[in-house]
DNA sequence: GTTGAAAATATTGTCGACAATACTTTGGTC
DNA sequence: GACCAAAGTATTGTCGACAATATTTTCAAC
């Protein structure tokens, strides 16, 4: 009750709606796992939290179930979404077909200035991963995100938007459970390499199947966590803020 | 056995929310075309027309602006979406990644009987292809869609969800005003007919290929299409029946 | 006649209150 | 003690009204 963690009460840019400024820290607060996956949302507690009326909320609640962030069902409430192990396998065949398409049209597409960009970016993570020698490399936010700067150089801004504005989320929400497997680090950085030269190399149809390759190699190791850890059901609090009864 | 065509205007399963009905209303009205193009939404007038109030109007809203049928500005307010000729080449771009993925999986995961039904579907299309005889093949709803039962045959319950209940409908906005093209029918269906022999055979791997092959004929379809209307800009209405040429 | 500013109008954004539905608690019966 | 029913409570769904912002109209000046 008394967890008052909120620097975000202050709508400091009033030209933004309140619903669309409720809608992204909610968005925020999911991500992050601030509000634990299959928790119940409730929407006074919500509207006292913000500090606003229930009608705002309640449409950003609407686009947030767009995004799949959130499930509602109608005249009980929405709860955050909790993927499943077979959902999250689902998300990332997604995630495969997708990418590797935007890698192919990337190939094609990127300017070359773009692919110089991508090749410092992946130096930049060469030096980060040293340091950290085998755990911890995983996708930096936006420009300097790997597969964000391919999805970008793809060109097709629908495909980007789709991708970056709304599956990633999701992603994002799952990541940092697997981000501590023993090689995948290493070997990820190696495949982010041979996808680089791939698109350098204007090799669609390589860039593409490379690409589909590494994304395969997530799920495989995702699906590898999972019969380790527990034997079935929904996976659990990715970063358990607070226990939930 | 006696059916009612008219279940819009009375909101007889009350079980039903008003926002959720409402909702899919709007969306119909939208796909058909009975809501032209690049329109503006007047919230008062559609409260109005449909006898509701402007609160849960604007959640349906919001959740339109989700499924990329509207698109809204703050302050100002919600247009139908219109898409350039660009931004339909990138959505059939999305389509071909997707469903070329649907379609592998489909090719590994259906059930015999599932294979049989479609090889059924398709017979019914050939039937009524006959009678047409050069216009008019065009994806049934539903069940009798050979696209649609792929999808659903993928077992990706996520995958079908964001390709039928979203992508499609913007799809569907669009698939009318190509549908009158000389010899695409005959092809696309001897096509369908590649696809499923692929997918008979177990070889995901063709058909996916020839899957992808299928929607980027589509794809370029669109785009003949279009060097031969107009020069340039967003496309207009596809609402009317008749066919301008 | 055109341009620009200010008033008038309309539309969107937000709120609090009420109705309808689901959930919880209480109490009674077997 | 367990199970079921009814009252009570809480939450969601809907509404009408008001505030804030955009758009249109009016009208004066050049």
């Amino acid at each position: 009750m008394l967890l008052e963690s909120n620097e975000l009460v202050t709508p400091q840019v009033d030209s933004e709606t309140l619903s669309e400024h409720v809608f992204r820290l909610i968005q925020a607060a999911i991500v992050k796992g601030e509000i634990a996956p299959g928790s119940k949302i409730s929407e006074p507690e919500l509207a006292r939290t913000y500090g606003i009326s229930r009608g705002p909320l309640r449409e950003a609640i609407h686009r947030l179930e767009g995004q799949k962030l959130l499930v509602r069902v109608p005249h009980v409430g929405a709860r955050v979404v909790s993927l499943s192990h077979a959902e999250l396998i689902e998300l990332y065949e997604i995630r495969e077909s997708l990418e590797g398409m935007a890698c192919r049209l990337a190939a094609e597409r990127m300017t070359q200035t773009e692919i110089d960009e991508l090749r410092r970016v992946l130096e930049l993570h060469e030096q980060d991963a040293a340091f950290k020698a085998g755990v911890g490399y995983y996708q930096q936010e936006g420009d300097f995100d790997f597969h964000y700067r391919i999805i970008q150089g793809s060109g097709n801004r629908t495909l980007a938007k789709l991708l970056c504005d709304e599956l990633y989320q999701l992603v994002r929400m799952y990541r940092l459970q697997f981000s501590a497997t023993p090689n995948r680090p290493r070997q990820a950085f190696a495949e982010h390499h041979r996808i680089l030269d791939a698109i350098a190399d204007r090799d669609g149809e390589l860039a593409e199947l490379l690409m589909r390759r590494h994304i395969g190699a997530s799920k495989r190791n995702i699906e590898r966590h999972y019969v380790a850890q527990n034997g079935q059901g929904a996976l659990t609090t990715p970063s358990k803020t607070r226990g939930d009864s």
